[in-house]
DNA sequence: GCCAACGTTGGC
DNA sequence: GCCAACGTTGGC
């Protein structure tokens, strides 16, 4: 099957696209968002995504990851001291998921979303007109248009 | 089920 | 740090 696009948001001074390099791979958690879920359940391995750095300067896309595990339970849910803690959550019925991603490759240059605003190509990313929604699908297109700005060529 | 108040995201 | 956009909550 042909695998499907995402874009996936990080604070970097939370978890950035180094840490995730350095640690391989990492749980996708503590997204708190009905929508963003959604499309993490939707995920299949092997799914690739935009690695996005939000509330930097300069915003933008750091890089390249890969699903490596397909939505499950966000354990954040269940800790109360955690920032994540969602009281309605039980082990049972769960509310929160997440997928398990794969570093694949950081850019070699961040490509600032004021570069991205520019690109014809690119004018339909949810990024531009849902501004708050962490996790967003990628048309193929979308995709390979970012892949030429980052200087490689769609495989 | 409406909608005002509130909280969060995220660019600037 | 500001604040616009917008998702969520809760009173009615």
């Amino acid at each position: 099957m042909t695998p499907r696009y995402w874009l996936m948001k990080s604070e970097p001074d939370v978890f950035s696209i180094d840490d995730l390099a350095r640690r391989g791979t990492a749980g996708w958690d503590g997204v708190r968002n009905y929508q963003a879920r959604n499309f993490m359940r939707a995920m299949k391995i092997g799914d690739q995504a935009f690695f996005y750095h939000s509330n930097a300067r300069p915003p933008g896309v750091a890089g390249l990851m890969q699903v490596c595990r397909e939505a499950y339970s966000d354990p954040t849910q269940f800790d109360p001291r955690d920032d994540h803690h969602e009281p309605r959550a039980t082990r049972e019925n769960p509310v929160w998921s997440q997928v398990d991603v794969r570093f694949v490759r950081k850019f070699s240059r961040l490509l600032p979303l004021d570069e991205l605003r520019g690109v014809p190509a690119l004018s339909e990313l949810a990024l531009f007109r849902r501004s708050r929604l962490s996790i967003q699908p990628v048309a193929p297109a979308q995709w390979a248009a970012v892949l030429v700005l980052a200087g490689l060529t769609p495989e």
